[in-house]
DNA sequence: TATTGTTATACTCTATAACTATA
DNA sequence: TATAGTTATAGAGTATAACAATA
């Protein structure tokens, strides 16, 4: 009574093939389209921010120094989530490009305080203003409204996440 | 005039420490926002799967090859963007733990099509449901519609953002 | 003793080049 | 000649352990 069993392989692959694929799970969880969405804009960020020889990481690090000078690497690492040795080794290419300035705390000699030199802080601003455009590109599919909203919502996740 | 070096770093580091970070610029970034809700949500995740011993993206490809069996390896590698090396190795896992089966394609015999085993679609019912109960916590500050609302905007990006 | 930051190192993830089998 | 898949390997990113200096 039974088919082959490669006719029957056979029907079900082609079967398979002309069907579009079904990913209705993964695509009803929100982890999952975050992880989609991220990926779809970081190719367009690292382009345009390759110009600038800065990683996201990297300018996380000099957006967050610009906007709260003189904070310590500790804060820094908290901030930016890079554990403290990895973040170590991205603040020395950051210092040998002379974009950051460390100094020792003189309130507590343990630690290091972090500012933008004049040249990291030029720097900085063009990269914001990279960003800003790659944003209104990565985002026009979107109104400035749906933006925002989506904006609030990412935020809820991960303020309230916590 | 000019007060002490260290007097002044002195001054403006306090300063610092008393103020409450600034991360305005970055928190008005959709890739930014997405990659920190999803960092938020994935510890969640991999807590619950490791119990089944399964990554996020081993977790993807189970799902999607139970909703499309005999897909080849080609389309599954595309659809959840794992370079065919890369996959190779992953499916080589699934397979040794008796999970995935890979069939030679009699319609084309240079590729292979897979499909869940009895014991591969077990296990994966069993994430799928472990998945909807943390999706469920991890979202757990947002009401149904804003979720919904959210997962469409994120949609918008990586589906009209190609 | 505890904390900040560093060094060294290991592990995971991802990317690339070269190969086999099939078309 | 092109494609599907594999193997081997390299690179980037992330995590951990041990250490020095300071509190």
């Amino acid at each position: 009574m039974a088919r082959p069993k490669t006719a029957t392989l056979a029907t079900a692959v082609q079967a398979a093939a002309d069907q579009p694929l079904d990913q209705s799970l993964l695509l009803s969880l929100v982890g999952y389209n975050c992880r989609r969405a991220y990926l779809t804009i970081m190719p367009h960020f690292e382009e345009r921010m390759s110009k600038l020889a800065l990683r996201a990481v990297d300018f996380s690090v000099l957006s967050i120094l610009k906007a709260n000078p003189n904070i310590t690497q500790k804060r820094l690492s908290h901030a930016v989530s890079v554990s403290a040795p990895n973040l170590a080794i991205l603040l020395d290419k950051l210092e040998q490009r002379g974009l950051v300035l460390r100094q020792r705390n003189p309130l507590d000699k343990r630690s290091q305080t972090l500012v933008l030199t004049s040249e990291g802080l030029k720097l900085c601003a063009k990269a914001e203003t990279t960003v800003a455009n790659l944003e209104q590109h990565a985002t026009a599919m979107l109104t400035e409204n749906e933006r925002q909203k989506l904006l609030q919502l990412l935020q809820k996740i991960f303020v309230e996440g916590n």
